[in-house]
DNA sequence: AAAATACGTTACCAATGGTAACGTATGAAT
DNA sequence: ATTCATACGTTACCATTGGTAACGTATTTT
């Protein structure tokens, strides 16, 4: 029958699009383009505009893939790599480690800025808790997981929740971004001490 | 002589201003205004002109008095109180208080939002951070009294950094405000124990 | 009376996110 | 080859909104 026929051939994937295809390259030059303006003057110095402009492209295309600038900041963030796995054997220098990596990054880009954009965007478009919460659980995985071995080496008491764990090290680091002074490296070490010594065996 | 009186004279308080003074009518309307709009749109639904009409004010009038719209929330946030004071003689039961307390002050006003908007306004406008900080300290005042408290009964270790300690669970709590899930009950709970430990004398 | 400042009114401006319309290019299906 | 559906650029917009300028009137000090 027609019907059954048409049925398998809705199943291929891809369900071969009629109509002109989208150039790939231009989702890239896009993305490039809003990554290396947000590098230079943070989210404050992105404008839709300027971004067009860079990736040869029109605002209208631009448009076309994300529905907002918003969207289009998180589609770009998200082709960031995550941070790198540590593994030294300890939960108090993964940690470490973990966190001093996050702060260069956070210099890198002016992330208090971004991060902080994004929260407020996300409070009036519901749809980008969607797409944000998600990258922001991915990023945390780094923490969780190095909760997890400290876990298997009995450091850490098992019944320890440990994406709550992961908010107790990163939550401070963002706060201290987003108001009042920095973190150094000293406030780091005293940092993980507390959080280790919170979540340790009795 | 006269430059001596002129010094003198100078010193007087307040410098007897030439000209009409200013309205304090005005500025408590606008404050007002400003502190209703918020409760009722959040920051995001804050628009100068509409903060005008309903304190029944000009538009030049506000930014004769704060430089920005920024300025102006800041101002109006300085004159809510601060969080009330407890003291259940454990810190365990006090923080878990004065936690409830702040999630219960961040719901009736859209206050991720506000919180996330004044940090991006922070970034870009230097001088905000003069004004800001200071509230943000005071309100942790409340959170380090807590454990000051702590101390004296000797339920802390006394070395311990208790602004640091004060960041601990306020940091989670705005990171989870912001990004994904908010801060429930049971949480709070989790969050306190763990906080309590990470402090807690050998 | 003169000087100085506050306030309202009116009228702006610049910046910026987002759209509409239309013509051309490019691919798939027939 | 033709048709259909979509992508893309160009151009021209629009609405919103924070912030100012100019000017006349009201108030206060000196």
């Amino acid at each position: 029958m027609v019907a059954a026929k048409k049925g398998l051939e809705v199943r291929k994937s891809p369900p071969s699009p009629v109509g002109r295809p989208r150039d790939p390259e231009v989702d890239q030059a896009i993305i490039a383009a809003t990554l290396e303006i947000i590098a230079e003057g943070g989210y404050e110095g992105l404008r839709v505009a300027d971004v067009a402009k860079r990736a040869g492209v029109s605002k209208p295309t631009m448009y076309r893939r994300w529905p907002s600038k918003t969207d289009l900041v998180i589609a770009a963030l998200q082709t960031t790599p995550p941070l790198d796995r540590v593994d030294t054997g300890s939960l108090r220098t993964d940690l470490v480690a973990l966190l001093t990596q996050f702060l260069s990054v956070a210099e890198s880009a002016p992330l208090a800025g971004l991060l902080a954009a994004l929260a407020v965007e996300r409070q009036r478009m519901p749809h980008l808790a969607d797409v944000l919460d998600p990258f922001v659980v991915e990023r945390n995985r780094a923490f969780v997981q190095v909760f997890q071995r400290a876990v298997a080496r009995g450091e850490v008491d098992p019944d320890s929740d440990l994406s709550l764990a992961a908010s107790l090290v990163a939550g401070p680091v963002l706060l201290r971004m987003f108001f009042g002074g920095g973190t150094d490296p000293e406030t780091v070490e005293r940092l993980v001490e507390m959080a280790v010594r919170s979540i340790e065996p009795r």
